[in-house]
DNA sequence: CTAAGTGCAAAATGTTTGCATACTT
DNA sequence: AAGTATGCAAACATTTTGCACTTAG
């Protein structure tokens, strides 16, 4: 069993309110002392394993994190930029036939509630 | 300019031998103490940025690589296991109209070099 | 000869763990 | 009361940096 602490609701709800990335010292800054720091990785670790966080890696080598809003939907990815790191969402059933032809064709399943591809979005583009 | 150095070579060589992930501290056990530790983080940052590695990290929060080798085609994609960590080539056009559709319709730019999918291989979704 | 790359040891950073304490159920 | 969760400090692991030295062009 998992029980309900005032931490664990502290951290999801900051978590959910962030619109970007954010890292671990984010959380802890933001809570200054009133949550511990292991707390913070215990509680981040268990909900990137659920799926509700996103880890990744910048250029940097500084870790971070993203909230994956739960998504019934099928048709809904991430579209990554490379350059300015924003994170794009895209509802568009344009991603379904290939899911579909990956399962019928290649045996595998796709995992749809955490589809990220990198690239560089149209202002990058120009800019470059 | 850039030099050419035994460690640059022997490094990629290595690397591009190996079949699955690789940590970098199995580069530096493989070249027992004749390669430098920071020079090994030095190239393979440098690759990374170069998109010739992958870099990720798994669920016990250890940091690998995997060779990205160079590709022509656009229809050249890779499909990663959740469960068992496998990383399936995929050679298929079907990602090809994917892609356009969200360069025109989205106006983002994938990097086709470096598409990774995750979710469950065949024998991944049987025993699950 | 100059710029680039290397290796070492030290420093900095990031993450995990053990344990006593506090909180949930 | 029993099972979880927390916070601290210590331990650990990983990565980066400064610097003297070597090597490539």
């Amino acid at each position: 069993m998992t029980y309900k602490t005032r931490q664990k609701d502290e951290i999801l709800e900051f978590i959910k309110n962030q619109k970007g990335d954010f890292l671990v010292k984010d959380i802890y800054a933001f809570f200054h002392e009133r949550i511990g720091l292991s707390t913070i990785y215990r509680m981040v670790d268990k909900l990137v394993l659920e799926g509700v966080l996103k880890k990744s890696i910048n250029k940097n080598n500084v870790t971070s994190y993203q909230y994956l809003e739960e998504c019934e939907e099928k048709n809904h990815f991430y579209l990554k930029c490379r350059c300015c790191g924003k994170m794009i969402h895209v509802d568009c059933d344009c991603i379904c036939d290939f899911i579909d032809h990956i399962s019928l064709k290649h045996q595998f399943m796709i995992d749809t509630n955490n589809i990220v591809l990198f690239g560089y979005c149209f202002k990058c583009q120009r800019r470059l």
